[in-house]
DNA sequence: AGCAATTAATCAGGGCACTGAGTATTTCAG
DNA sequence: CTGAAATACTCAGTGCCCTGATTAATTGCT
């Protein structure tokens, strides 16, 4: 009775979303390098020589599965991990040969992939796909981390924002 | 040189979009029960006495992550798994008093969250991203498991039923 | 009836994601 | 210059997510 429609929860839609990536990840391009670790290599092909914290930055992981997820690299021969001779706490990263081959040939699958995964959307749907998914992520990501400091206070998060919500006679998930 | 733009990749956006999702429910809604908890109860308040291969169908679990998620609900108190006596091998679900009134009291929150999560969409906007997240996410889940026949034709059981994928010529990211 | 699939659930194991605590190093303030 | 604060990384702990193997119960086939 009380129970709502989960197909109109954004949360509910994006782990669908992100299973349903991983598991065609797995078949079409890689069992043993996943998503993430693309995105890691993926960065330093761009700029080698970057510290564990700023490639996590760049990609979106924090500092806990940055360490797990270069430990894996590594292992694997895929990255060399050096301490800064100008600051010892940071390491260094960079692609090894053999990273920069794997991250090649992983570049044309996941292209393949994508294609397949957009299949469903005709071109000007997959440009809104990336557009809305990417304004919703990027403001839910301004909620935490305030960025350029615009001036506000700092105590929002716990009450209720969003004044101008509340138009909408029928809300769509009310029990 | 070689490097890719990320934020063409459903499967980086998909990620980062889930993260995003994850932070805020943390503060907005519970620190305790997670958002693929609170889908479980969601189901079991629709449908009492599911057994858990048949709601992890609904909510989109597999059978070991909803082997976890019960044993946790469980331990709190939210839910009750008796097996069922027409066939010892399922667990019947139901919840608690308990299990209901939480699920009633995450239920507001859990819409006025939504409304802070897709506050940068417009009213249209947001009914696209539902639109088109379904769509790709539902294509992706039909690649795998080719769903149900329709009919009793024998002769297409086996068979592989989507043809489709390459089609539109200009592709965004080709090899 | 009796034995071979099939099915529901669990377990083992690998990986992603977060928080909070701990360690080492650098920076900064007095 | 020296002790406090900040920074980079690691570790412990929890939870989600998948696959493949295992266990227990049911169904199906002869």
């Amino acid at each position: 009775m009380a129970a709502v429609d989960l197909s109109t929860h954004p949360g509910h839609l994006a782990r669908r979303l992100q299973q349903a990536h991983y598991l065609l990840w797995n078949v079409m391009v890689s069992e043993e390098i996943t998503s993430p670790q693309f995105a890691v290599l993926n960065t330093l092909v761009a700029e080698p020589g970057l510290d564990q914290r700023t490639v996590g930055e760049r990609v979106g992981l924090d500092r806990s599965t940055m360490s797990e997820v270069i430990t894996r690299l590594g292992r694997r021969g895929l990255l060399d991990k050096v301490r800064d001779p100008q600051d010892g706490r940071r390491f260094l990263l960079r692609l090894t040969e053999d990273g920069v081959r794997t991250h090649r040939r992983l570049t044309v699958r996941t292209a393949r992939m994508n294609q397949v995964f957009l299949a469903p959307l005709s071109e000007g749907e997959q440009s809104q796909f990336f557009e809305l998914i990417r304004r919703v992520a990027d403001a839910a990501e301004e909620l935490r981390s305030p960025a350029e400091p615009l001036r506000q206070d700092p105590d929002r998060l716990g009450a209720a924002p969003a004044p101008d919500v509340a138009r909408h006679g029928g809300d769509p998930v009310t029990s």
